[in-house]
DNA sequence: AGCACGCCGACT
DNA sequence: GTCGGCGTGCTC
């Protein structure tokens, strides 16, 4: 907000409106009535008419002007609460967000701002003008009079109580009489504030304190009433102090909101309504555990505080294996930083390790802490949003979308794990957290710190380049090594009739860890029981009828037959057909294996063993995976699962990581598969062994000799890395080169091809044309690797180039002309995805 | 995205 | 002759 300056005579507005296509998303000028000339500033909510119909839209003032040359402008029809408001800085960051990854303006702002604040929501209370009808009606419907007469019994009413009360007919009827002047239109945007909340206490003066506490007060209560639940209202305060009404009501049976008010009435307890800051309780603040960095960990606090004390942006890479302490050195640089008064964000690629990490935060830092994450209701986010607006927190901890938390003075932008692809949005807008933490750590000349066991071949050429300062902590602490690791070949196996997921050599390792009293984790990159269902007869795989990828198998409820086929991409499920959709043979197998199937093969290894199984379908409700890990921890023998079980835990009595198939990952046809086949195997080995007991990693393979394999097994990221980049060189991938995909979707296959052979004209004359500047090297269109997802065909094309400011607006002017309509097909653009 | 304007088929 | 289909095109 821009203080000091007095808009009064400033007559116009450029405003964004927020729910328009790429195509219309620029700036339109408005008409700013007197009356609103104050609150118009850049960064404020409006509601503005558009289009013909002059329906009502929300949109952001983006700046303020005393001329305009739209030959005619339209008034501004109300303007938002300051409090909800843009700062400077983060309309900046919308800008930004659009060019960088050509995203409405709109698709911007709503991922800045949490999405209860309440824009978008055009809330129109509906007045009459006193404007007469015609004894017989005149010009009005019978509809519309019933409307009228509603609104001037009312005097003012909301459009939405209108609707609820008179059918989907209302808006149109509503319409009409506003046109011809019968009623008026307000339309309101709500402002953002906390939630205000009524608060009771134990009616006492200060003196009396003494005698609460002694139970005196409380006792001499209860003697003048007799409803018990009187009575509990007044243990309940007496214990807790203070309740918010929902909480009191709840904590004192058979209480009601009526004895409330009459015991206020009577002197026994007060009320007071506040704003409520969101329940504090769970956050106390336990003195922090001692950190004492070891040497290494020292210099590298030495060398990062360095970078946050010149007054300038930086960015560094801390670069350490697991168990190097780089936690140890994060907390250490938000000590230093918050202790100059600057706010911090950590980024944490999933949710699921939020509650882990914020149990560290939460004793550490207690309600300086403010958590931001997508499994947050609408309230929560809110809160959240507005503590830290209000610099009541100064450390944010959350996933992606948490890099925007409007952080009072940011000092530190904190990315752990940051070679994860969660920190790409592929929603638009479809933005990369380092991009965005880039540029706000530039504008508010901070630090921007990444960490990782296994960068990002990018990231860590960047260090070696010079552009990030690298940091590196070298040595594990405690006495634990590297476990000991084995590559397990399957091949031999499996020519010899073994058909199990689990080789010998694991199978053995299983059994002698468990007999042992020591616990097991084995990962695998498929969930599920089979991985498909094939014909013997035509070798088809039962695929998904609305996608173009095979189903899964999937039992239910541990019984083997009666299962299932689901689809992971549109979570589509059919029963298991009896007969080959394809060929009608009844020869339909199951093969390939899950995590069900797994859990199966294990309980029959072991049959006493306690098994877990950890994947997307036992993680799916907010507690079940934390759960999962608190029981594997106190009394589970094996946990078996995917991704989700080689992240960030200590458990000490895992001695035993088996990778059942390691090379599954080596297959995509992705660019970055080694890359992240590697990292995914030195975390998961990374798990083997970390106390003082010795750890053993068995990776099952097929494909033994692979660099990648025998690299991550070797921890050898600097190897891997060197192997890598000289590959991406010669094939001219990132960090070389950028990649653009341009998808083009729909659900008639013969249309779709008709768009996109269209599209490849234009383009080719685009950059045949006014575009010839822009080198770049064009494969397509072809077919998505999945052709078909949700009754949807899309079609591809992938394009080499550089990515500047010329190239984007290639992207930009491909994006705006190419022609929309409902049931047209749906161009996107997405600039560096991570799955290809 | 909506919603108007605009130019061709089956109804009063 | 009109009501209405949804194909382009514009929105301060």
């Amino acid at each position: 907000m821009i203080s000091g300056t007095t808009n009064a005579g400033s007559r116009y507005a450029g405003v964004f409106l927020l729910d328009l296509p790429y195509q219309a998303d620029r700036m339109y000028d408005y008409f700013i009535p007197q009356d609103l000339r104050d609150a118009a500033v850049p960064g404020a909510f409006v509601v503005v008419p558009f289009g013909g119909g002059n329906r009502r839209q929300t949109g952001i003032i983006t700046e303020v002007r005393e001329k305009t040359d739209a030959k005619r402008t339209k008034p501004i029809l109300s303007v938002g609460d300051a409090s909800s408001s843009l700062s400077r800085e983060q309309l900046e960051l919308c800008f930004y967000m659009k060019r960088l990854t050509l995203c409405t303006l709109g698709d911007a702002v709503k991922a800045v701002t949490p999405p209860s604040i309440g824009i978008g929501k055009k809330s129109i209370t509906y007045s009459p003008t006193g404007k007469p009808t015609e004894p017989d009606g005149g010009e009005l419907s019978h509809g519309e009079l019933i409307i009228l007469e509603h609104i001037k019994d009312s005097g003012s009413i909301k459009e939405e109580n209108l609707v609820s009360a008179h059918g989907a007919q209302t808006l149109e009827y509503l319409r009409s009489l506003e046109a011809g002047g019968y009623i008026t239109a307000v339309s309101g945007l709500s402002a953002v504030g906390f939630r205000k909340k009524k608060f009771y206490s134990l009616a006492v003066n200060g003196n009396e304190t003494a005698a609460v506490l002694a139970g005196e007060k409380v006792r001499a209560m209860k003697r003048k009433l007799n409803l018990p639940s009187q009575i509990s209202i007044i243990n309940a305060l007496a214990e807790y102090g203070e309740l918010a009404e929902d909480e009191l009501l709840e904590k004192a049976e058979g209480s009601t909101a009526r004895q409330l008010a009459t015991m206020i009435s009577n002197g026994l307890i007060f009320a007071e309504e506040r704003d409520d800051f969101g329940d504090l309780s769970g956050y106390v603040i336990k003195p922090p555990p001692s950190l004492t960095p070891n040497e290494e960990q020292q210099a590298a606090l030495e060398t990062l505080t360095a970078l946050t004390e010149d007054g300038n942006p930086h960015a560094a890479l801390l670069y350490g294996v697991t168990g190097s302490g780089k936690t140890t050195v994060i907390l250490g640089m938000i000590d230093k930083v918050t202790s100059k008064g600057r706010g911090v964000i950590v980024l944490l690629p999933e949710i699921s390790l939020t509650p882990q990490m914020l149990g560290v935060f939460r004793s550490r830092y207690g309600s300086r802490v403010a958590v931001m994450h997508s499994g947050l209701s609408a309230g929560e986010r809110r809160e959240a949003y507005l503590r830290v607006r209000n610099g009541m927190s100064d450390i944010v901890v959350g996933t992606r979308s948490a890099v925007f938390a409007p952080v009072k003075n940011l000092g530190m932008i904190v990315i752990d794990e940051e070679q994860e692809h969660t920190y790409k949005s592929d929603m638009s807008p479809k933005y990369h957290a380092r991009d965005i933490a880039r540029k706000r750590c530039a504008d508010c000349s901070a630090l921007m710190l990444l960490s990782s066991a296994t960068p990002s071949v990018e990231s860590f050429k960047k260090a070696k380049d010079g552009i990030y300062t690298l940091v590196r902590l070298r040595t594990r602490y405690g006495s634990a090594g590297l476990p000991r690791v084995t590559v397990a070949d399957m091949r031999p196996e499996s020519h010899g009739g073994n058909v199990s997921p689990l080789g010998k050599l694991l199978s053995e390792e299983l059994l002698r860890v468990n007999a042992a009293g020591e616990q097991s984790i084995l990962f695998l990159n498929r969930r599920g029981y089979n991985t498909f269902a094939s014909c013997v007869d035509c070798g088809e795989a039962v695929k998904c009828p609305s996608c173009s990828v095979a189903m899964t198998y999937h039992t239910k409820k541990g019984s083997y037959e009666s299962g299932e086929l689901v689809c992971h991409w549109c979570g589509r499920r059919i029963k298991m057909p009896e007969k080959c959709p394809s060929c009608g043979s009844k020869h339909l197998i199951r093969c390939g294996f899950g995590t069900q199937k797994v859990e199966q093969e294990l309980s029959v290894l072991m049959p006493d063993a306690r098994v877990l199984r950890m994947d997307a379908d036992t993680t799916s409700t907010k507690q079940s995976y934390e759960n999962l890990l608190n029981e594997f921890r106190e009394r589970g023998d094996v946990l078996l699962g995917t991704q989700m079980v080689t992240k960030g835990h200590d458990f000490p009595r895992v001695t035993l990581v088996g990778v059942l198939l390691a090379d599954m990952s080596l297959y995509l046809d992705d660019y970055r598969a080694n890359e992240r086949t590697f990292s995914l195997l030195t975390q998961v080995i990374g798990r083997a062994g970390r106390a003082d007991r010795p750890g053993h990693a068995v990776i099952q393979t097929n494909n033994p000799d692979s660099d990648v394999i025998k690299l991550a097994c070797a921890q050898d990221y600097d190897t891997f890395y060197e192997h890598e980049i000289a590959l991406r060189k010669l094939l001219t991938f990132p960090p070389f080169c950028d990649i653009v995909l341009l998808t083009v979707s729909h659900g008639d296959e013969h249309e779709l091809l008709e768009a996109v052979t269209q599209l490849r004209a234009e383009i080719n004359k685009l950059l045949t044309g006014a575009y010839s500047d822009v080198p770049n090297v064009m494969f397509g269109p072809f077919e998505a690797p999945v052709y078909k997802v949700d009754g949807k065909f899309r079609m591809r094309f992938v394009v080499k180039c550089r990515l500047n400011n010329r190239s984007r607006e290639l992207f930009s002017e491909i994006l705006r002309t190419f022609p929309t309509g409902a049931k047209k097909p749906v161009l996107s653009v997405d600039l560096n995805p991570t799955n290809l």
